[in-house]
DNA sequence: TTGTAGGCGTTATCAG
DNA sequence: CTGATAACGCCTACAA
């Protein structure tokens, strides 16, 4: 049987309540029983039950965390930022890996509201999904991270995606490429078409054409940025530079570029997205545009806890600027020589 | 005000206990007033609360995980594989990020047992502290995972990390190397511990006298690899092979390496250990010994779920196999020209 | 400064 | 097959 403050009340001599009192440092109860009560609770080994606490105020110190997969080191990052911040804001954060599956959103989703967390972070896909709309009818607490859509542009944090896309395309063509490739993300995601959108921009501002076929939709994954390259190998001429829309992308290309004996940056110049941990320790090391992840996760928990404590709707929206990080992995354009 | 079963039990005219009914889909409810439930649940929106529930019930359908690091792939991949696990059994898990903290652990324990979990993953460092003991003492539900000790060898599931230590030496010495280095984690870990020691048993098999000077002790991370490796590159002669007790202590050690203009394998053998998903991205890919993380996750959950449903103890101590993955990182030995 | 009482939303148990 | 009742453990007016 489990001790309760009614146990520690009987052995204190004291009323209930008073123990509750106490825990709560309450200024009013005198020393003594103070003393009293918190002897007995060590000599009990009383710990309080936030089940019955979160019953009648309502609130449980939890918050619920929708990424598509923690072993993708972006969303790693960021949940170590969620983590953070929520710790020492006396917050516990659930972990739900949705894959981006419309069912396994709404399952957490549900589960989530049954269990009465306090918040949300959602940084998984299907934002449309009425589930997700239905949260914004309820002013249910919530915050996009990183999956900012149009239709739901409040309390969310992101990167300006579309200005990543204009950096990485125009370091390439400074470096004097011209026939330079995109491998996408997933089309359905803002991020992947902001970050298409940056990649048409930059070119049309140096006059270079758009070409459909440089463009390969991937998957944000390293299989997706594999097949990609692939078949970007295949053109003729093929590319002299990619930008892939993120890291892992950029990862799966420079493994077949590798694999069919290129060099980079001999060869192949590669930008990617994010800048996860990764990018530095890869050979070589990966140029790309970095997002401060941790950061992203801090700020995205500091705006929920917000709109938690003041029920009144502060509907921020913060886009942060992605930064070029120069590392190896591109070299000024030369003209191949017939291999 | 959020909706009750009352709410939903006066809507349909039934009493809210038969709400209760047909919620846990209690068979002997007749078809017709179950109709009527279901339909007023509907039609309000309601969700049952899992805290009022959990009072009751004495269950959360919670699990507390605290690993050092999600950032670190290692726990990534065995937080993946324990989240995937829970959520098929109902539970639902809360992130603990303790950086092998003592403070840190205390403090997300008390507020876990505080919440009620239901049982707790332990992959953190402190096991042998009070507060993990306590747990025991208490018969609270727990296992331990890839952190057994002596002193508590039950509920654990790990890697015969001693057979791994061997296996990476072997096959070290197979391709010709004597000098091999060993970079270990930090040693008042056990599985930093037993892989020196398979180390050791492996040189001793061979006849090859063990050097205190080749063994560095590291932290599993990137920067003690570095660093431990930078000392062993000032040996006369250095060694011409090294494992290393961890892949992130590997690449590290493979970054200096690198930058120092020596080259992988011709120059230096590397062996890691785990297999984290981007030993096979880094150049060359890493040989490495592969514990399965995510079939570990799964496991531990499996027990856990096993040991809160069946009050008695079943005490369960799994040792996964090691498995040698030979990639790129390794080459026989040649004797070294001047440099 | 402390005790009393009622209720948070469920569910288990007993009736009927 | 369904209703009534009490209890889970805590908190918070209100009373004293």
């Amino acid at each position: 049987m489990n001790i309760t403050s009614k146990d520690v009340a009987e052995l204190a001599g004291v009323h209930p309540s008073t123990v509750s009192r106490v825990i709560h440092e309450d200024p009013r109860i005198s020393n003594k029983t103070r003393g009293k009560v918190i002897s007995a609770i060590k000599k009990l080994g009383y710990t309080p039950n936030a089940i019955a606490r979160g019953l009648k105020t309502k609130r449980t110190n939890t918050l619920g965390m929708l990424i598509p997969d923690i072993t993708n080191p972006f969303f790693a990052e960021i949940a170590r930022g969620v983590e953070d911040a929520a710790s020492k804001n006396n917050f516990n954060v659930i972990l739900c890996n949705t894959d981006d599956k419309l069912q396994k959103e709404r399952i957490y989703l549900e589960i989530l509201r049954t269990k009465r967390v306090d918040g949300l972070i959602l940084g998984t896909a299907h934002l449309q999904d009425k589930g997700v709309l239905e949260l914004e009818k309820r002013h249910f607490p919530f915050v996009l991270i990183s999956r900012n859509t149009e239709s739901l542009d409040k309390n969310c944090i992101a990167i300006d995606d579309m200005t990543g896309g204009i950096m990485a395309t125009e370091y390439l063509i400074k470096l004097g490429h011209r026939r330079i490739a995109h491998i996408t993300g997933p089309l359905k995601t803002k991020s992947a078409l902001d970050r298409l959108k940056g990649y048409k921009i930059a070119l049309a501002e140096s006059g270079i054409v758009f070409r459909e076929e440089l463009v390969e939709e991937g998957d944000f994954r390293i299989k997706g940025g594999y097949l990609a390259m692939k078949k970007l190998l295949k053109l003729n001429p093929p590319p002299s530079a990619i930008f892939a829309a993120n890291d892992l992308l950029a990862l799966g290309a420079m493994q077949i570029i590798q694999k069919k004996g290129f060099n980079i940056p001999d060869d192949f110049s590669m930008v990617g997205f994010n800048d996860i941990t990764l990018a530095s320790l890869v050979y070589p090391p990966l140029t790309t545009i970095r997002q401060p992840m941790l950061e992203m996760g801090n700020l995205a928990v500091k705006i929920l806890v917000n709109l938690i404590n003041n029920q009144e709707e502060i509907q921020e929206r913060i886009i942060l600027s992605p930064k070029l990080v120069i590392r190896k992995s591109c070299n000024n354009f030369k003209e191949r020589k017939n291999k």
